[in-house]
DNA sequence: CAGAATCCAAATCGATACTG
DNA sequence: CAGTATCGATTTGGATTCTG
């Protein structure tokens, strides 16, 4: 069925919005990472929800999934896109407006700054 | 209670996402509005909802809230804040962003332009 | 005119058990 | 190892009624 937006800021927060899409991304933007590395990096993501946003971040194009091997066990490879990658600068931008408003705010923390997500930016393209 | 969040993405996604407030923070881009305007301009939102996703855009700052009259009918006019103004850039990203990706996309339309979120930036602040 | 109060529906997320 | 399936909890949005 017909997607249809207000605007493009609804398309884009549609891509990038889910509990946990950012880590995600900012994760993918270091390297491909398989699904258990994605694990350890979230312990506290449940198995159905991490494939679940792994899955629709993929049918938006952002990234892609490699599977390597015939039969069980798996090794199942997570990669940014280029169209993935192209969210570098608004991510970034984000994560900084974030920052600055948090250390405005009292009772307002921010865990990790937004080195993270500048490495998507100086990424080169994977090989297909 | 202490909001933490993993990163800065979060705390903005955290402040821009609602299923109206993209279409509220774009109508008050161009001026200040009254209720009733908002309301004529979305006419498919809620009374309760309209209240609420203005009540959080106030509560995180980015909008202010003048009330005009002492005993009802009131004037209530709502008006982007500095900060608010602030997340003008990065609306216009994610705008331009989405409907670069929906024109690769086929059964995806966005019915509004970025110009409308581009207005933002040209615009005084206004005096409290 | 603007909004509070209820009650209800839908979307998201999570815990757990199971499969190739 | 990676993923599906189910069920339940939480969050979010909506329809309606009422008030100063």
């Amino acid at each position: 069925m017909k997607k249809s937006y207000n605007n493009g800021v609804e398309a884009t927060l549609g891509v990038i919005s889910g509990k946990w899409k950012p880590q995600l991304l900012c994760h993918l933007g270091k390297r491909p990472q398989r699904t258990c590395d994605l694990r350890q990096k979230l312990p506290a993501i449940s198995q159905k929800v991490l494939t679940q946003q792994l899955r629709e971040l993929e049918s938006d194009g952002v990234i892609v999934r490699h599977i390597y091997g015939d039969r069980a066990p798996f090794k199942v490879v997570y990669a940014l896109t280029d169209l993935g990658r192209s969210l570098g600068q608004i991510l970034v931008q984000m994560s900084v407006w974030g920052e600055q408003r948090a250390s405005e705010v009292p009772d307002m923390e921010i865990r990790n700054g937004h080195s993270g997500f500048n490495q998507i930016l100086n990424q080169p393209t994977e090989a297909l």
